[in-house]
This record gives C-alpha cells, structure tokens and sequence, in this order.
DNA sequence: GCCCCCTTTTGACAGAGGACAAGGACAGTC
DNA sequence: GACTGTCCTTGTCCTCTGTCAAAAGGGGGC
C-alpha cells in the first residue's frame, strides 16, 4: 500500500506505452462502441485519444493501489482485473470485476478507494485523471455515459451487498458462477454454458466472503450433484442451470 | 414486490403533495447548497423546482420497491431512509441509508434496483424519473453533481462490501458505530460523540449482515467495557473512540 | 517423459455467529 | 397506575464456515 504506481517498474517486460497520436487507434479499437468513448463525435474522440495512450499490463500486476492519489483513469480494451480492498491485517475483499469497455478509476477524486490489479494480461487506454476530468467537464456526452455506467455499478455493488451479507455459502457460489457465465458472454449473447474462469480459487473467495476450502468443497459437491462439471481447474460447465439458478436464491 | 407506489395511498394521513410552483421553495430549501441542484443557475432551478413537488412520507412507509419499474426519482429534504434489497425468501439486506440532501431513485434506468424506505418521517422533493432525466440531459451541470454523488455512493459501497464479506462480528460494529458518528454530524462538523441512532436493532443487523441477538451481544459487551455507553435504546455514545477504532479495525 | 512447485482438494476439528426460547424494559393507551 | 404490544436482552444449543494440516492433482520446464 505504500507502493506508487510507476509504469515503468510495473510493466518492464510490456512494450513502452504507445501514444494514441495516430487516429486510427480509436477506429480500430474493439471496445469503442460499448466504451465511454463510443458516442463521441469524431473530432472530439480524436481529441480525447490525443489524451490517453495505450498500455500493456501483465496477469498480477496492480495497476492502482489502494489509498493513492488518484492520478490515472482508464478504459479497459482487453482482459479482465479486479478491485480490490483489503483491511489493515491483510484480508482481502474483491469489490469489482472488470470486463473489456469497462472504466477504471477514480475520476474527480483525490485518492483511490481501491486497488486494481489484472487477473489476465490486458491493455488498457490510459489517461491521467486531470486531462480526463478536465475533458469531461466540457463534454457533457461522456460524462452521461460515465455516470449510467457508475449506475449500473452502484446497482451491481449493491446487488452483491446482499450476497455478502445474506446468503449462505452454497447460495453464494451458485450465484457467482450465474453471474459469471452471464458477464462472459459477448455483447448481447446469452449465457454461456461453458466459460473459463478469470479468477482462481482463492480469488473467488475474495469474491464471495469466504475461504478458498469452502470453495472447494461446495464446487465439488455441485460437481457431485451433476449440477456442474469441472473438466480442469479453470474450465466450469453448467450441466443444470435451472437447478443452479434454484440453488442461488434459496439454497 | 407485488405492490406499486401510490402516493395517495401510502400517505394517506399526510398533507397533499404540494406543488413546487412557488420558487421560493427552493429558496429556503434547508438541504439546497448540498442537494445536486445547488450548483444550478437561478433559472434553471426555477426550471427544475417546476417539474418537481414536495411529499411527506411516515416512518415505515416505503417509497419505491424493488423490481418495480423506475417511475420517480427524489432529493430528501428531511429525514433518513434506507435502501434495502431481499432474498425471495425474505432475507434482507440494507444496502444504503440516505440522509438530507441525498438524491435517491434509479434515473436512466429501466426498474427500481432496491426498495426505498423511511426511517423517520421524511420530506422529499418529488419528480417523475422521465422529467428528471430530460432535464439532466439537458442541464450538464445538474448530470456532473449528480455523477459525482454517485461515484461516492459507490465508493461507500465497496467499502461496505470489505465489511460485510471480511470483518467479524465486533469489528462490524464498531465500523458501523463510527461510520453514523461521522454521518449523522452536520455539514463541515466533526464526528459526534453522542447521537440518536435512526435505526432499531434490527435494522443494523441488516445493515451488517447480522443477527439482532449478535448486535445486541456486540453492543453491551462495548457498553460492559466502557467502549461506549447506551443511555437509552437509540442513543449512542462513544466513550473511548480510539479503542473504537481499534475494534473496527482488528478485533 | 519426468520432476517440481503451486494450486486445489480433502480431512479433522474448533469457534463464531445463528436459531430458538424466555425474560425484561419501554412507550403508548386506557 | 395498570395494561399491552413491541423491541431489546440474555441464555442455551447447534451448525456452518473457518482453521490447520496433509495429500492429491496439474502444468510448465527441462
């Protein structure tokens, strides 16, 4: 915690960061159309990207930490991180799981209220938070789409307040892995049936309020109970999602 | 769940809804410089007063249900109410409690995502979610506030979320006592010492994801170690705040 | 193909908090 | 002042989940 992010220390091994000088970035960019950016006018979007820059972070490396001044935002392009907080002792709780066109960051704060490390490789499209908020300020069109997608966080935030704090164990994983197989699906697909996990055993934990044994054990039930199939460590199939969906609310 | 918010019905004892015609409503409005509409232009609050209208409503009743659709979005003038969710087998969880010059409702969305319910008798400031929404379309300035109060409620969240899925018993207590030390202090003012709890028993309980009794266990044990006294059932005094915060940290 | 390390699973046990039950305190009413 | 309903406290028991420990499994490197 009292680490500062530096990008240069962070990601060694990452090629340097790219400046987002050349337009086409944007047009090529797979995320656009769901992302903050993606109801831009052209100049402006071009004039954003003249803001931001393109950067690579590998599997486990923390890209905010918790309690720092807030000096970078970003949009996700590609692979998944998590936010996470922990308490003074070291127990950890994974407040948010991020997806590609999600935003990272704390925009119009002074210090970072959680830290943000990547669960797979990813690249992000990085801005520091002053040029950020200063842009967003004069372009009313983005923070509308920054405050419906903060919406729709604070509702899943919340969401998951209720798991955590009343359901059972059973409850919580099957719930976990609903949401799981919904968030993975592309844009407007249905649920997956098989997916691979982006977070291992003991992160789901951190997900779920529980210990990486009691994960185990209730997945392995599940398994038993021909609810789901584990093939291999990352892999989950729903084999009965009607029953999962039944154990998720009343276990 | 089932049932839909009508005014008429759910107030039935309190004063008509008075329409905001008069602007010098908003003009002694005791809640305005905190409210999201403080920072409006004097027009433009004229504007918005016109679409919007006073309600009273009682302790206990509530608002707005979970899963109904998002018809009405609010400022509180006065009073406190709680933002809570369910399980369908009626668990339930507090997932927010709002003070004077909070906004509550879901604007820009489809349905309500928790009910909303009075603590103590409260005054709100009324609008229909489709007049508000057109006029923060329109009103970037009345978008940035209320993008701002959101970013907070989702940091307070997530900060709830580390307590409800890692913290013990003890340790959820004492955050939640010196969590409403802090809230309930006015504007500017430093955290209280004494105050009255505008919640009963139970309702902390499912605020922490808790049971009465381990509420009612936790807080004498504090009371027994002069940690805190309980002069009466909703008063709260915090007699060592230091060693307070020491629980809430590690118990 | 083999080995090693790390993750996951499984087992045994303990303890925090939940469930149930009963008693006590307080506020409002008559 | 007595009564009554509701909320809160206290007691007892039990279960779910955490803790500690060890074994099993899988993937990557050689």
């Amino acid at each position: 915690m009292m680490m500062h992010f530096d990008l240069a220390q962070t990601a060694p091994a990452a090629p340097a960061p790219v400046p987002c000088q050349d337009a086409s970035f944007c047009q090529r960019c797979d995320v656009r159309a769901r992302a903050i950016c993606g109801t831009l006018e052209e100049d402006d979007r071009a004039a954003l990207n003249r803001l931001g820059r393109r950067v690579t972070v590998q599997a486990g490396q923390t890209v905010m930490w918790e309690g720092d001044d807030a000096t970078i935002v970003a949009n996700v392009i590609e692979g998944t991180l998590k936010l996470s907080a922990s308490t003074g002792d070291g127990r950890e709780q994974i407040v948010g799981v991020v997806y590609p066109s999600d935003f990272i960051g704390r925009p119009f704060g002074r210090s970072t209220p959680h830290s943000v490390t990547a669960l797979t490789d990813a690249r992000l499209c990085l801005f520091t938070r002053g040029a950020f908020d200063g842009f967003a300020r004069t372009h009313p069109e983005l923070g509308h789409r920054l405050l419906q997608r903060t919406l729709d966080d604070l509702d899943r935030a919340r969401a998951w307040m209720l798991l955590l704090g009343r359901k059972n164990a059973r409850e919580k994983i099957a719930t976990f892995l609903l949401d799981m197989s919904h968030r993975l699906a592309g844009e407007g697909a249905g649920p997956l049936d098989s997916f691979a996990l982006p977070l291992s055993r003991q992160q789901v934990a951190d997900v779920l309020g529980l210990t990486i044994e009691t994960v185990s054990r209730q997945m392995t039930d599940m398994k038993r109970a021909k609810i789901i199939d584990l093939p291999n460590r990352r892999t989950v199939e729903i084999l009965d999602r009607d029953q999962l969906s039944c154990l998720a609310e009343a276990a």
